[in-house]
DNA sequence: AGGAAAAGCGAGCTAATGCTCGCATTATAT
DNA sequence: ATATAATGCGAGCATTAGCTCGCTTTTCCT
């Protein structure tokens, strides 16, 4: 079993500077997983993009891996956050209500940075990130699995955790395979299309 | 060094030895992306695994992507193979049981070697082959969506393209989700609730 | 001001990778 | 038997990667 290299930071940047620079170089690193992929990133090409000397890169990050993982746990966070916005709106809300407000946040979470999300998705087993990645898998289901118990009056009889993880696969494929079939061919009819089906889908099965 | 001379009359030695030789580097390919990952695989290694010089790999690949590409093909082409004929089987069957059969094939087929699957899914975008797996996503949607032609009367009234894609996809994301959520962990007892239910989902979206 | 700590620098080391090329071995054909 | 082609070999080249370390510059604090 290969080992994992370290992902925490060796240094803390405490000035306003160091933040800066920080912030830059998990910038760059994304900016380059996007345009040129993972081969390209190298810690050199990242730290010259960045406007930074490599030195300085591994002040604040032990290994290139590290950087991968910094970039990874922001877009993570950006989407949880609104998952977890989406469902805080919906908790009162019905079934059908609540599962057309989520599967539109699903689609939107992946169209916020489609290329971005598919490297991403490539690179999480090597970098340690499986770890988080799944504690976010299981964040979101128990989100959902909590408010369907809340709903259990208009569903038929069945698993809790079964039906939430067909929903909750259902529901992030449609929207993976949408972005990733042509991200930027998407009308919004389409979209809305979409969405319709989905609901129907997800909502048909429940009940 | 002089050879006894070939009294015996030979087959088609030459073709056979260096078959087994584009084997034998296939296969090696195989096993260390699935045992070391894709960092791991250098060629000098996967020659070495093969039994084979470096020089030989390259008589044959004419670069590390292309064994990987190979491994590819082989691996699409068996599991295509399942799909095809699963769809030839289920051709006059009635939606419920062409669906429950298409969501069993979509698991076994991912569970043929899970950890292989992972990896090629992982490597497929620095491989160039991103055009060929779209070929069988291509192929995979043409069946099922021809199939689902000729049930229609069994369907409400819905765009054949949009509910194909819905249906693929949802199929595929369980089955895939199943298989990396713990493939050993597997009861078949759990693989009949999933197909049960994935079946129930699909078949209820569709009519 | 002035010294200490934080931040930044970048030439260059080590290790590894993909791949070549001249030569050796084995098979086929005459 | 000999020539020719097919197959196989593996040391080593060129390149690039990740990363270190001795040093300079900037910021903070009294």
């Amino acid at each position: 079993m290969a080992r994992q290299p370290p992902t925490k930071p060796r240094k803390n940047a405490s000035q306003e500077r160091s933040r800066a620079t920080v912030d830059a170089l998990v910038e760059a690193t994304a900016r380059i997983l996007v345009r040129d992929g993972f081969e390209k990133a190298s810690t050199n090409r990242i730290a010259e993009v960045a406007g930074v000397s490599v030195g300085s890169l591994y002040q604040y990050f032990p290994s290139k891996e590290a950087l991968v993982a910094a970039v990874i746990e922001r877009h993570n966070e950006e989407i949880m956050g609104n998952v977890r916005a989406a469902l805080a709106e919906v908790a009162d809300l019905p079934l059908d209500k609540a599962v057309r407000k989520l599967v539109t946040v699903a689609i939107e979470a992946h169209r916020i940075n489609p290329k971005l999300h598919r490297v991403l998705a490539e690179q999480i087993p090597r970098t340690g990130q499986l770890k988080d990645v799944e504690a976010f898998n299981r964040e979101v289901h128990t989100l959902v699995r909590t408010y369907l118990e809340s709903r259990r009056k208009e569903m038929r009889k069945v698993d809790l955790d079964v039906a939430t993880f067909i929903c909750v696969s259902a529901i992030e494929a449609v929207a993976h395979n949408t972005v990733l079939n042509g991200a930027e061919m998407l009308s919004e009819k389409m979209v809305k299309v979409l969405v319709d089906e989905t609901t129907r889908l997800v909502v048909g099965y429940l009940r």
